[in-house]
DNA sequence: CTGAAAGCGCTTACAG
DNA sequence: CTGAAAGCGCTTACAG
């Protein structure tokens, strides 16, 4: 390539990396010979020197929820128009694995996103000791200490039930996600102890965000209870089963 | 780490190369050193010299189809277990963009994927000439040379419109997905040419795959004609649409 | 503005 | 089985 353009490694160097001092003669000499050999930078070596990769790690569970997606494309989006590219990993499991770290350990990523899916403490110190910033998307998690943004769900759920007082209903049924999840377990706190202080206890079905326990669940409650006034799911595919259970 | 381990840096590759050949010895004290120090290969030095990077590029179009959702859970998952990361795009535009491909090159991918998206034959040639394998998943194009993996859409429309038939439907609707796919054209080609062999002329509506067109699609045809017999819908989106209009 | 040299962290012949 | 050396394709001081 420096060859073909008669220049040094270090001009074309500095013809690919903004704001460095060029030549124009020389970047117009750089750049028809890139055109024409095809020609681009090896992002590989340049991560190995700089230690900017441009590569950010991101870790989802699989699970049905529509919403994930959506949100798989917005990271993606907005990560290559930042000018990262994103390194994807599907979890199976409930927690990430240790093995699925250490690919984002081996490629040197510059960040994590994790949605939907539990770390344990242990791989967060890993991340931490290779200085790599780790970010929880709509969950957290007192005992790790990572950034994490994620919607007031407590407050949300207090106004849903709220609402549902103002309504009239009395007799009410909230059916929970994974109880082990932070989103699951404020919106069940939010929703009845709104209802508490009205004097009224929800009853709590436990699902587990998929569509079919919700509807197993709701379906048994409503065989030896009379029919709610309200039912709250812990998000839409658990109010999706509710629906069809009770349609039956 | 080799410092640690006292042993040389070859030594040390040769620990993280399968079937290398090293002393029991010599890798214990390796193993062990790796292990304190919390030490992986970089695997981007490893693929600058290989020109084996383990990374392969994904491309998908942003749509709301939850089909591909899983198609990716498995992509990502195969891959992994065949030692693969994968590279992730999301491409909001219908034809990917050179753009997004030459990340696919500058981190040397070994093969890239496209899925529910279209590739200009440009961008075809440009992963050619970099030796870089690709394919296409649930959709073909005769003027590209790659492989690609699809269903028999023209059998498969064929034998649902052999089923509508022995029902006894004659007046047959059949709404198109975005028609400058594979898939969209070859379902509508099994499925009106086995109608017209049996004399019926299926009435064609032009949708593109969301849910909104085909509602409006079938609005409109509704409020002109009488309710037809069965309606074919190109995918779940567009039978989703087509249904919700038919009920209100 | 430009080039020669060193170095990023690995692998791979080459000797031993 | 093991180490020294060269090299993968870049960037970055350092001189000029």
């Amino acid at each position: 390539m420096q060859k073909k353009a008669n220049v040094s490694q270090s001009t074309v160097s500095r013809v690919f990396t903004p704001g460095a001092s060029v030549s124009e003669k020389a970047k117009r000499k750089v750049l028809q010979a890139a055109e024409e050999l095809g020609y681009r930078p090896n992002a590989l070596a340049r991560g190995l020197i700089t230690k900017k990769t441009g590569m950010v790690g991101l870790a989802m569970k699989d699970i049905q929820n529509p919403f994930y997606h959506e949100i798989l494309g917005m990271f993606s989006e907005k990560l290559r128009k930042r000018g990262y590219t994103v390194l994807f990993v599907y979890t199976e499991n409930e927690e990430i694995q240790q093995e699925e770290i250490n690919h984002f350990l081996e490629y040197n990523v510059e960040g994590v996103i994790v949605t939907d899916a539990l770390l344990s403490s242990k791989v967060v110190t890993r991340l931490h000791d290779n200085n790599i910033p780790i970010t929880l998307f709509n969950r957290y998690d007192k005992h790790l200490s990572c950034n994490s943004v994620y919607c007031d769900n407590i407050r949300a759920s207090k106004e849903i039930a709220s609402y549902l007082y103002a309504q009239g209903c009395e007799d009410i049924v909230f059916i929970t996600g994974k109880i082990n999840t932070s989103t699951s377990r404020d919106r069940q706190l939010g929703f009845t102890s709104y209802l508490k202080n009205k004097g009224i206890d929800a009853a709590i079905l436990e699902g587990d965000y998929t569509y079919e326990k919700s509807y197993h669940v709701t379906n048994e409650y409503i065989k030896n209870n009379r029919i709610p006034d309200a039912i709250f799911g812990a998000n839409d595919i658990t109010a999706l089963g509710a629906l069809d259970a009770l349609k039956k």
